[in-house]
RNA sequence: GGAGGGAUGGCCGAGUGGCUUAAGGCGACGGUCUUGAAAACCGUUGUAGCCCUAUGGGUUACCGGGGGUUCGAAUCCCUCUCCCUCCGCCA
């Protein structure tokens, strides 16, 4: 969610940087919203600061003894002075009872007002950092780098095969299984490549933890408004799998969980950043995309995922964005598996991204570059939403401040698996087992 | 799923309709004292929004969430969530 303040301060910057995006966004309706809705406080609060002051009043003006009983039975035995007194009291009471009405119906506007400008707000997409290339979409990203030599049939000697044909044939890979207990878009891994995939996580695991990475085991079903959060919802419902009767929805990254661990907490400045990678499956309809990646275990329904997470200060985000990617970019180093790196351009930058840069790894077999990550800097979009702040100090009057929020793919499991599975096949359609996962393989070599 | 008990500030903990502007304690921060420290003593203390003549002043809301009663609610009523104890069920 962006600061309202500084869209009101900033009105044509923000709508310049949404035309940027590419993205149509009610910039217009929720200035005219705010204007409404701090005129109709100022009113609201004038009459309750009134009432609070008679009712006070009219407090001072009840014997101690009296206080206690709503009916007043003793002022028939009161005084002359006394029965004034109650008179002036009963009409005072009458009056406040009015400002009452008043209150509850500017009260009742105050509200309808709030939330259709906190319904607006929650659709209008993060700023794009300065640094960001304007572009309209996909095709005008930029390769910023590549490692490694994407390999060719000329250099393996043969025709390398797809992954759906070497899996299919050495039996880890089960499409038509798959199909039938779950439908489409579903499949099986067997044997060997049931433990590839493990032995993968594993050293994902392993490799960012010794990066400095806290490893979390988090929940698969979250809350409404954990999706909210990390901006998911409302805008992108039609994507999430959830559960109609407790209104639990399934995770389709662990980002979600893991960002929002901290949701509502102030955190100690000193103990920024926090850096957390989480293992999880992740679900996802993709009904947009039916029809793409048919083939393969490209894109399903159901994938593994290991996710880092970053919790740091504004002023070193940019820097934390660096890391991250270089963190991920370690595990496709260690495996020895080409890759490259995108910059997205403003028009492919994802609703809460502010930077967002993409990992592919070359697959000889499928002949392109698979997306395996995703590193994005959400700066404090992401933080205000979930209410993710910090304290620089303990000092009286210290601030609390949003953090910024980032998060990695340390690595996409499906996609990884055809990478190695297509980069390290041989001639006679066996794999080679990358040196790095032999361990987690229990020593095998080759899986034939 | 059933029965009972809870939720108050950074933390502990009082508070059954109006001197509550949430007591008291702990912690934190500032000061006095001291060669320095400790102790003691004095002072300060949260979040969010709005307004103004704006290094400041005013005001509203917030005692788990939402609604209600009342001139006035931490306090009374309804409802939801979460936690604890026990029972049942369960990989």
């Amino acid at each position: 969610m962006l600061d309202l303040a500084y869209i009101r301060e900033h009105p044509e910057e923000v709508k310049q940087a949404m035309a940027s995006l590419y993205v149509e966004a009610p910039i217009d309706a929720i200035l005219e919203l705010d204007v409404r809705r701090r005129s109709l406080l100022t009113q609201v609060e004038q009459l309750k600061q009134q009432r609070n002051q008679v009712s006070k009043e009219i407090g001072k003006t009840l014997a101690p003894h009296a206080r206690h009983t709503p009916a007043e039975s003793g002022v028939a035995r009161q005084a002359s002075a006394g029965v004034r007194d109650a008179a002036e009291r009963e009409a005072k009471k009458a009056e406040m009872r009015s400002v009452g009405d008043q209150i509850e119906s500017f009260d009742a506007q105050v509200r309808e007002t709030e939330t259709e400008l906190n319904d607006l707000m929650l659709t209008v997409p993060n700023l794009p950092d300065p640094s960001v290339p304007v572009g309209k979409d996909e095709t005008e990203n930029i390769v910023t780098r590549v490692v490694g030599e994407p390999q060719t049939a000329k250099d393996f000697g043969f025709e390398p095969k797809p992954h759906w044909d070497l899996g299919t044939a050495l039996g880890i890979i089960d499409f038509e299984r798959g199909v039938k207990v779950s439908g489409t878009r579903f499949y099986m891994l067997i044997g060997a490549g049931a433990r590839l995939q493990r032995a993968l996580i594993s050293f994902m695991l392993d490799v960012h933890i010794g990066q400095g990475y806290l490893e979390v085991y988090p929940p698969y079903l979250v809350k409404r408004e954990t999706l909210i959060g990390t901006g998911q919802l409302p805008k992108f419902a039609e994507n999430q799998y959830f559960d109609q009767v407790d209104d639990l929805w399934m995770i389709p990254t662990a980002e979600v969980p893991v960002t929002n661990m901290y949701a509502g907490e102030i955190l100690d400045g000193a103990k920024l950043p926090i850096n957390h990678v989480a293992y999880t499956a992740c679900f996802r309809r993709e009904q947009m995309s039916a029809g793409r990646d048919t083939r393969g275990i490209k894109r399903g329904h159901q994938f593994d995922k290991v996710e880092m997470v970053k919790f740091c200060t504004p002023e070193t985000s940019m820097a934390e964005l660096a890391k991250l990617i270089d963190n991920a970019e370690e595990i496709a180093r260690l495996l020895k598996i080409p890759y490259r790196i995108i910059q997205m351009v403003t028009g492919d930058l994802s609703f809460s991204a502010a930077v967002k840069y993409d990992i592919e790894m070359w697959a000889p077999g499928c002949n392109e570059w698979l997306e395996v990550s995703s590193c994005s800097n959400f700066k404090d979009f992401q933080a205000r939403r979930a209410n993710i702040k910090f304290k620089r100090n303990t000092q009286r009057g210290a601030r609390a401040e949003y953090v910024h929020t980032l998060n990695g793919s340390g690595l996409a499991l499906p996609r990884v698996m055809i990478a190695v599975l297509e980069n390290y096949q041989q001639a006679d359609g066996s794999i080679a087992v990358p040196e790095v996962l032999k361990p987690y393989m229990g020593g095998l070599e080759v899986i034939r």
